[in-house]
RNA sequence: GUGGCUGUAGCUCAGUUGGUUAGAGUAGUGGAUUGUGGUUCCAUUGGUCGUGGGUUCAAAUCCCAUCUGCCACCCCA
């Protein structure tokens, strides 16, 4: 018989492993309550025709998209397919997919009950999403995020907030990160002031590579794409750029002056840096301006979170995005949020050996079964227990004492209740720690008392 | 999507220039110990060598295809 298995780049969870998946996912649910976000799911699947084009060419291609239901074949007729061409095809005969990513889905929610929500909405979804990408480590073709998103407000507080959200569950998750900040009016401004305003999206591409490559080969990428010599000599003090958050700023301040929209981004990032000051964030916040994200319905703030000491892709990302509910046709609509990438920061924790000892979900007491007379007993008292919020189980069989020692230790349980005819003869139970293979003798009262 | 590496028991790995019946450790199961686990000792289950073809008298070993995992690019959480 064949193993079974399971799609390429798709993992099961074990009890274990959702005991640390729900640390992760329950300290990012509880930041984001505290900040005054309110939960929502959306279907895994979604139309088409809400998913295509919000994501770039690379994005339609990497979406996993559902054959129709019936005869599909039908609606393609023998010259269609004989020429061969997917996506003409794919349109006849694939209507629906699995969803991408949580802010398109929420742009179209938002758009769909306009007449229900009260703006400004916050809202908060944790769910997975699905990408036919290339698996590597930290790249998976299901995984979960964690967004959370202001839609309905312009205001530069909400990234403030935004910021500190981030901050927050990375100081609650004990891992030590760097916060990337940029804006796209600013790589805007750039393209605007070397006269390459339709290649904008080369540009960023191109020295979004910059730490990676080199400037060298930025400058010969940025050649190849039909950047004039000029205008990549004028881009030169920009990516050399030193210094803190703050000359930075100023020197970019003198080389865009004649940049409206690229003097409008430097003075958001202003204001929000200045509005950052006073609230102790823990974490380095950093201006890079080789931050480009490929996402491209971004229009403002982008933010990028990357983990000092593990190397791993972005573990959280987001920015403002002013015109996705108009694509669904609410216009005036500005919405900004960020994405944490929950499998990621589980391969982060692992690493560092950072997950808490106590995220287990695991069994407190176990009773260990001496057969049918005993057991009665075991059962009122274990749901007493069970009353007080303790979790407890009993041995479903009575076989050998070693055998459900051994179940006892295998799944960590760290307290075992011995309850054979001894101890009820004399009404008290045997209690055993198994870290420290203590026993003692304690009344029926007195049970929950040492457990707690 | 492009290029490269990889795959032997549940897990970690041996396996000679192709040569009889593919090994070890660990985990599992049973016992030493019919009311005591994590240490010890004994016994034992488990593999059509990722899958499918091919070359050969003979393939875990050589060749091809395919799948998986990983790496680089692309892109991203």
């Amino acid at each position: 018989m064949q193993q079974p298995s399971i799609p390429k780049g798709t993992r099961d969870f074990s009890p274990e492993e959702m005991a640390k998946r729900n640390y992760i996912f329950g300290t990012i649910k509880r930041v984001f309550q505290l900040f005054g976000f309110r939960q929502i799911e959306t279907p895994a699947i979604e139309n088409l025709s809400t998913l295509m084009g919000k994501y770039g060419e690379e994005g339609d291609k990497l979406l996993f998209k559902i054959l129709n239901s019936g005869d599909f074949a039908g609606a393609v007729d023998t010259a269609e397919w004989n020429a061969q061409n997917s996506n003409k095809i794919t349109a006849k005969i694939a209507e629906k997919g699995l969803r991408y990513d949580l802010t398109v889905p929420f742009a179209r929610y938002v758009v769909q009950h306009r007449d229900q929500i009260t703006f400004p909405f916050k809202r908060y979804q944790i769910q997975p999403v699905w990408r036919a990408d290339r698996p590597q480590k930290g790249r998976y073709r299901e995984f979960y995020q964690c967004d959370a998103d202001v839609v309905g407000s312009d205001s530069l507080l909400n990234e403030v907030e935004l910021l500190q959200v981030v901050d927050e569950v990375f100081r609650r998750l004990q891992i030590a990160v760097t916060i990337k900040l940029n804006n796209r009016k600013i790589l805007s401004g750039i393209a605007q002031i070397i006269g390459a305003e339709e290649n904008i999206i080369d540009i960023t591409v191109a020295i979004d590579k910059l730490d990676k490559i080199g400037l060298d080969n930025v400058n010969a990428e940025l050649a190849t794409k039909g950047i004039t010599q000029a205008a990549i000599d004028q881009l030169q003090p920009i990516l050399l750029l030193q210094g803190d958050n703050a000359e930075k700023l100023a020197q970019l301040k003198m080389a865009l002056a004649a940049s409206p929209i690229g003097l409008q981004g430097i003075s958001e990032l202003e204001t929000i840096f200045e509005w950052l000051k006073p609230l102790s964030i823990q974490n380095k916040v950093e201006l890079d301006l080789t931050l480009a994200r490929g996402l491209n319905y971004y229009t403002g703030a982008i933010i990028e979170v990357k983990a000092n000491d593990v190397q791993i892709g972005s573990i959280s990302g987001g920015g403002r995005y002013d015109n996705l509910t108009g694509v669904f046709g609410l216009e005036n609509v500005s919405g900004v949020g960020v994405s944490f990438g929950a499998d990621r920061i589980y391969d982060v924790l692992l690493q560092l050996n950072a997950f808490p000892e106590t995220v287990s979900e695991n069994t407190a007491v176990l009773f260990l079964n001496f057969g049918l007379q005993e057991q009665a007993i075991a059962l009122t008292l274990l749901n007493t227990i069970r009353q007080t919020g303790i979790n407890a189980e009993i041995y479903p069989e009575a076989t050998k004492i070693k055998k459900q020692m051994n179940y006892a230790n295998q799944k960590n349980i760290p307290w075992v209740v011995i309850l054979g005819e001894n101890e009820i003869n004399q009404g008290v139970v045997t209690l055993k720690n198994m870290q420290s293979g203590e026993q003692k003798v304690v009344s029926h009262e007195q049970l929950i008392e040492y457990i707690v």
